[in-house]
DNA sequence: AAGCGCCTATATCGGCCCGATATATGCCGG
DNA sequence: CCGGCATATATCGGGCCGATATAGGCGCTT
């Protein structure tokens, strides 16, 4: 989903500033699900609104640069329910971690352990942020949305602790570069094997 | 973690074409913890064996286009180590299905109920194939990996069908952009009642 | 046997988006 | 009084994806 439809989707809360749509919306616990930046935002509404998805309000406070407040139009609501009604794009999910975990037989067992906790403070603390959120009386879409990353938080904190171990005992030992390393997937070596 | 230092290591788990890094890992079982195109990847190696952390053998087959098969070198070796020390940044999880499940009130519940269809028949196709693959007896870190995935989408597709009634219930009933909809979160209420 | 699509394989390009940075102002605390 | 911080908009460089171009071989079909 782009920037674009993001906006669009934002708005459809709401009247809101670029300002607001990052802070109250991208920033925050709902960081975990979608992600635009001010570079991406403040484009995306000046477009919308040259094609007359939005309209623009300046509230202009004296002194203060005055605050652009975009509105969906109703040629906007129209683009949005049209663009949310198409079935969802694939979840997209990257993960650093993973790729260090991937490596563990050419990292030293200590840069894995230091790898894993790093990662399972981060979770910890994200897991944390969405629970404040959560208790704050949440209902509606917001409500189920945080408890979904409530969740999936706590899975996946339970799920490293609890392989942690395997894992560590993967590292060290081998020279990195070493063809012997991974004969990758059976399921991929039955493809190579034609060749 | 950019192309470059993904490139690095998958090296480290023997020489590998462009397309051999692309193909092998990054299609398949691997896409749903790392990604890389290669409109990113043919540059990466291009530049990493400029700046010497790859060497670069072409194997020329008469009649095809030569293969490049790339390898670390010493320094590359070096590089790769130094960069997978670092403390992993933080994972990534972006999906549009959250998008449109946030915007439940202003969507018909047909739609919201094609969108969970969607997503369900998506989160069971990434485990099937990632079940495939671990069956295919993978140990190692890849194994492990494989298991990480699979029970993170065991645990969502769990969750989700669980709470889809209530997210259903959700649906419609609200005209977009009508500021009454969502009051956001208590938590950030508090913040912009200062206001 | 000619043609077509598919697989292998490398490479480029437009465009989207992030992260850093610039700019301007008011407020509060030291 | 001044520095830092919050509010607020905006641009720019660079990274990366997705589409596309190129090119030869192989197998299937007509």
């Amino acid at each position: 989903m782009n920037v674009r439809t993001v906006c669009l989707a934002l708005l459809a809360h709401g009247e809101a500033s670029g300002y607001d749509l990052k802070t109250r919306w991208t920033d925050g616990p709902f960081l975990h699900f979608v992600d635009a930046s001010f570079g991406s935002i403040y484009p995306a509404l000046a477009k919308l609104q040259a094609e007359g998805l939005v309209s623009l309000r300046e509230e202009s406070q004296p002194g203060k640069p005055p605050r652009k407040v975009y509105a969906l139009t109703e040629t906007g609501k129209a683009a949005f329910i049209e663009a949310m009604s198409q079935p969802p794009g694939e979840d997209i999910f990257r993960s650093s971690f993973a790729m260090i975990a991937l490596c563990a037989p050419f990292l030293d067992r200590e840069v894995i352990a230091r790898a894993v906790d790093t990662r399972l403070a981060q979770q910890k603390a994200e897991l944390a942020e969405l629970e404040q959120a959560l208790q704050a009386k949440c209902g509606g879409p917001i409500g189920w949305l945080l408890d979904w990353g409530v969740t999936h938080f706590k899975n996946d904190i339970a799920h490293v602790e609890a392989t942690r171990k395997a894992l560590e005992d993967m590292a060290g030992g081998t020279e990195p570069g070493t063809e012997v390393a991974l004969p990758v997937c059976a399921c991929q070596a039955e493809m190579t094997e034609q060749a």
